[in-house]
DNA sequence: AATGAATGAGGTTTCATTCAT
DNA sequence: CATGAATGAAACCTCATTCAT
């Protein structure tokens, strides 16, 4: 009987914080961020329209703490390391671990890729991602110079297209794209060619 | 003093049309389906509201009729021919030409690819889209095995997401990505091979 | 290939206005005066919007024209004779009369009563029907007075009430409502009583 | 600073719900259905049209519940008794209690006679009603045959036309009709037949 | 911390009416 | 006399947000 000390306090805000965000996550990816109302998000929250205003200022700040958090969460594992060298079993790592968080989360996926497509809506999404991206290109672009490959800025054209084009087909239809053969077949080629 | 001719109305309604359509097609991709407002289409073809209503029954089916019309547009240069059979050079010639079609379209594209990733919005988009991919899937599957691919499945889906991710990239940040470049790699890739 | 005449004109166009009218009458009974709209009346009357209004000056004239030349055909045949003294044999008449009238005429009466149940929306209607049924409420107050019935006033308000419930009924569900035999009961009841 | 409790709660929107009903009737009554603006029922009941819409589904759900209840307040008095049948008195006390009936819920007569003349519209009110009106009519006429009446199915529809006529004249125009004097007449008049 | 009634701006849609032809 | 494209006001409805409790 005893009151809650502020550490519990903090304990179930942050809880309830997190249930909303993945309530949020899976109904804006399924009906877009427009398409969802605040009041679906809370019921299916089992909360109240109020106590979701308690956690979040807006719809709109829901959305960017989603995706924030998620970012970092997704992003996290993919730290560059200090020396901002990638060997080929580095290489290989990175695609093996992208193509899993991306199985791992495919509702932050389709909402992320909703929201890339309206660039006048969202910008907050871009300036993170973009950062690692560009950092992350840098690096392959040095492993396909080092591994004498004749045109190693085309490569890097061709290899990101084919990772974000799975990542697409896999998100929209996840029962129709082999990501499991994809995976194998891609980094097979990046074996042999490096 | 008497009216318009049938083909003077004819005329004025098809002009009328193209017009809110392609207003339409161009805010929608910009802001959504959910997010772009009637008004906002209204305004931006410069006629009132009602008007818009009186060339479609609602917003639902001005979006129909968008995708109706684009698909046609879009996919006309993709029928395949009656043996249905894909040379080499059909095959380069397919590329080169939807890469084309999509520097030529890129609002329809945009449109398409938000919807695609609602699936609960919009099943009209695929039905028509997903025979004609199939189609083209298993003739290019074909011309791999003749060519002696090791692995044309692989290939396949290699091929289709560098192609599927190259358009997402190109139609998301057109000014960023050199479709250019990628077109020649691509084609380059796959003339050594085949 | 000479210009009609005048006259042909003027043919025409009360043709034309006719038909209008009937049209309505037979759409605003089935939806109501509100729940109708001018484009329903000149489609059915397979005529253009615009034409329409140069034949009446907005709906509610329609309307308006409407219950004054229905009002015309239904009551002219009541017209009282020039004595003001109902016979037995007259108000017998008056009754077959009456019910053939309202046979020939159900879209109207239907209509007639939707207006009477609005009496802030239209006031039109009343004043011409009012009279005349006060005039024959008379007389036929002083039939029955003649005639020696014991409550004049009573037998009277019955009888109206009568009256206008079978109107109501028959109106309402023409199949289910036995006017013919309603007729010959009402008519043996006075034929008895007078 | 707790909440409000479930009970709170339900009996304000018992309450509410209730206001909008009692309003919307006498608007509906005054205006035809198709005629009253949600905006005026919200205004007359001084809440938000927002709001009305937290009650109701839609301006037809709400003519439907309307209907619901209101037949549910309006025909209980009627529940025909357990044996079936029915004798002079309960006959006598029928009539009286249906016309007091009558002059306490003038409105939602009024409004039920203007959607009962719109087939099309609505086919939710007849359902209930018509089977109360079958059983009656059924017992009515044992009633009229043990009383050896000659035509007793005719006598059926005279009174039943009586009645229903008396009910649109008291409503449409409740201070020209005397209800009174037509309730002591019937009675009168059944009193003596029977 | 929690509720859901209440608001109001704005969305979609309808429709009487006008007008150039 | 005749057309139907065009308008704009007003209808129905939704929803992010606030607030008394």
């Amino acid at each position: 009987m005893s009151p809650r000390t502020a550490e519990q306090y903090e304990k179930i805000r942050a809880e309830k914080q997190k249930l909303i965000m993945d309530v949020a996550i899976e109904i804006f990816a399924e009906k877009t961020y427009q398409g969802a109302s605040v009041s679906m998000i809370a019921q299916k929250a089992g909360i109240s329209k109020g106590l979701l205003y308690n956690y979040f200022e807006s719809k709109e700040d829901l959305l960017k703490e989603i995706i924030k958090s998620a970012s970092q969460k997704v992003w996290q594992y993919f730290d560059p390391n200090k020396d901002g060298v990638l060997t080929k079993e580095e290489f290989i790592f990175f695609i093996r671990k992208g193509i899993q968080v991306i199985k791992e989360n495919i509702n932050y996926w389709k909402l992320y890729l909703t929201l890339v497509l309206q660039p006048l809506v969202i910008d907050i999404v871009k300036s993170d991602v973009d950062d690692l991206a560009k950092q992350y290109g840098k690096m392959i672009f040095e492993l396909f110079k080092r591994s004498n490959m004749k045109d190693p800025e085309g490569e890097l054209l061709l290899m990101s297209a084919m990772l974000r084009g799975a990542i697409i087909q896999y998100v929209t239809v996840p029962n129709l794209f082999p990501i499991d053969k994809f995976e194998s077949k891609i980094i097979e080629y990046y074996f042999e060619k490096l």
